[in-house]
DNA sequence: AGTTTTAATCGAATTTTTAGATAGTTAAAA
DNA sequence: TTTTAACTATCTAAAAATTCGATTAAAACT
């Protein structure tokens, strides 16, 4: 019983262009004129739909033709097949341009979330036909997804073992610092800490679930962590140390929650990690992909600055150190 | 800039249709045998549609093709597109065998609207794409919007005044009885009462806003209300008794809250009175107005079987008279 | 290796679409 | 009332498209 659907063929879109543009334009001569095509033609279009419908359309006794009820039940509904046709017909020359239908990223979770929603704010705006698969990971699952394919692209601030079938680039700088909550014992003492000090404490890391099992741990009273807020989250409840992006702990540190460690042997108070974007060789970037990436650089560079400075943050270390020697 | 719309005749539904059952039958020639039509006019014709719309659909490197990310993002597009071709052609079906696409009704308020409610719940299952219009009026003013146009049947109580250009047929009947609250002075005494006891009182009737200004009133003891639900408001409020339909009144008497009158110059306790259902001579019902009817009728007579018969009522205007003898 | 299934291509026949000319009708202008 | 302008239906011939059948080459299965 699929006859039907083996009569579509019979209706042609022309024919609901017909239509809708008689209805428009009021008369089929006008419709002619709009369509640039003979009176004729348009007369025997409409003739042909309604024989295929079976319906009369228009009502032609008077000089200008008037829909039926019937015409006006069924304009609506040609009007909107039409809409779509131009839907269809933009998406396809998006896609015929390049444009990707659809794209996957996996996200390192030390990439500032607001930087993320910002850029792809933006780009939907631009793109309003593509579809977003956003996935979070950490470190080396990242890098991972990408060569198993299930993520077109990445954003990550580990870069692994140079493979010949992946691309990186670099992207921008993320300050990473020490941190520890006010009230934990590292936090009374000078805040210049020494290694031996460190190591006394309970380190909060961040597991990496795809690498293989680290056995030697650098540091053996360390606990891991799959998710960086749960992270936060013990290091707020004076739990242990922690080594964490500058964006994630600003907010705490500035709200005297968090204090600043600086080991004695690091020269530096924050050590600035590079980011890169990652792909595969072969899955060459559309313009989605692409200017996807200028945005996240344009409004990530606009984020950094809303972070402190060296300077700045040295300033900050000094006045908590102040306060704690009270 | 209309030139998007004049090049949508270039698509053809066809080639949406070659392009779902390709993908739907996994090769060009399993497509044609489904379609029943040759394997190159299938070839041909996805290869236009390929360059009408500039993307490639189809990867033909293997032997059978499979959708390209293009086509798999436009395949959807081209389903809906064909699905409500479907629609358009079901609803143009529909209204060639002179189904009405909308259908406007106007109801008397003596009407009971469980009646309505179960016809219509019936045939909008019949009839999904009819549009409803109902509206609400009282007395004259139903013939009234059938005259003028604006509605295309009624059910109304009143027959008008014979009309060459109206068309009526009765549809049943409905028992009115007089009522009065229970705590009402004239429920206090003997229930038959007397036309005087009756024009002592205030009578609470329906004014016919549509029809003349009733210079002379039948009771001039009476206040009129263009709403039965607030006329039983104010009946209930003990301010005087009215002449209701059964099945309106016949809750309020089973919980005690009204009184039948039996005026004793009425032979009956309860009266009769014909419905009818109205309509233009030109406006000659559809298959959707025709069905209506029936299941009114239908309905109709199963809500009153639920109503008391007259053998009922006098029983129960006796039960009644004994507790208020008391 | 041999067989089957498949898609692209080409040419010819068929069907559909289109424009132009004409006739007949309606509505507005004179 | 008459005239004029604008409109639709219809017919014909030409142009365009669709379709099929046969053929070729490639892919997958036996």
């Amino acid at each position: 019983m699929q006859q039907p659907l083996a009569q579509i063929n019979k209706l042609t879109l022309d024919q609901l262009l017909l239509l809708v543009t008689v209805a428009d334009s009021g008369s089929f001569s006008a419709a002619a004129r709009q369509l640039d095509r003979s009176q004729s033609t348009i007369s025997h279009g409409i003739a042909t739909l309604e024989a295929e419908l079976d319906v009369q359309l228009f009502d032609r006794s008077r000089r200008k033709p008037v829909l039926t009820p019937a015409g006006q039940h069924l304009l609506p509904q040609a009007l909107q097949i039409l809409t779509q046709i131009r839907h269809l017909q933009s998406d396809a020359q998006r896609l015929a341009q390049g444009e990707e239908s659809a794209v996957s990223i996996v996200l390192d979770m030390i990439i500032p979330l607001p930087v993320i929603i910002q850029s792809l704010t933006e780009l939907q705006a631009r793109f309003p036909a593509v579809r977003w698969l956003i996935h979070t990971e950490m470190l080396s699952a990242i890098a991972q997804r990408i060569t198993e394919g299930s993520c077109q692209m990445g954003l990550t601030g580990m870069l692994p073992r140079m493979k010949s079938h992946l691309i990186s680039q670099g992207i921008g700088k993320v300050d990473f610092v020490y941190v520890v909550s006010t009230q934990h014992p590292l936090a009374q003492g000078n805040t210049r800490v020494s290694e031996e000090d460190l190591a006394a404490y309970t380190q909060l890391e961040v597991a990496d679930r795809a690498a293989a099992p680290q056995v030697p741990l650098r540091n053996p009273q360390s606990w891991q962590f799959a998710d960086l807020t749960t992270l936060l989250g013990f290091v707020l409840a004076h739990q242990g140390w922690a080594f964490l992006p500058l964006h994630l702990v600003w907010p705490e540190l500035q709200a005297g929650r968090l204090t600043l460690l600086w080991p004695q042997r690091r020269e530096h108070l924050c050590t600035g990690f590079s980011m890169y974007s990652l792909r595969l060789v072969s899955e060459r970037p559309g313009p989605v992909r692409q200017q996807f990436m200028q945005a996240f650089q344009k409004h990530f560079q606009a984020y950094s600055r809303q972070l402190p400075s060296e300077a700045m943050l040295l300033e900050h270390f000094k006045t908590q150190d102040l306060s704690s020697d009270h």
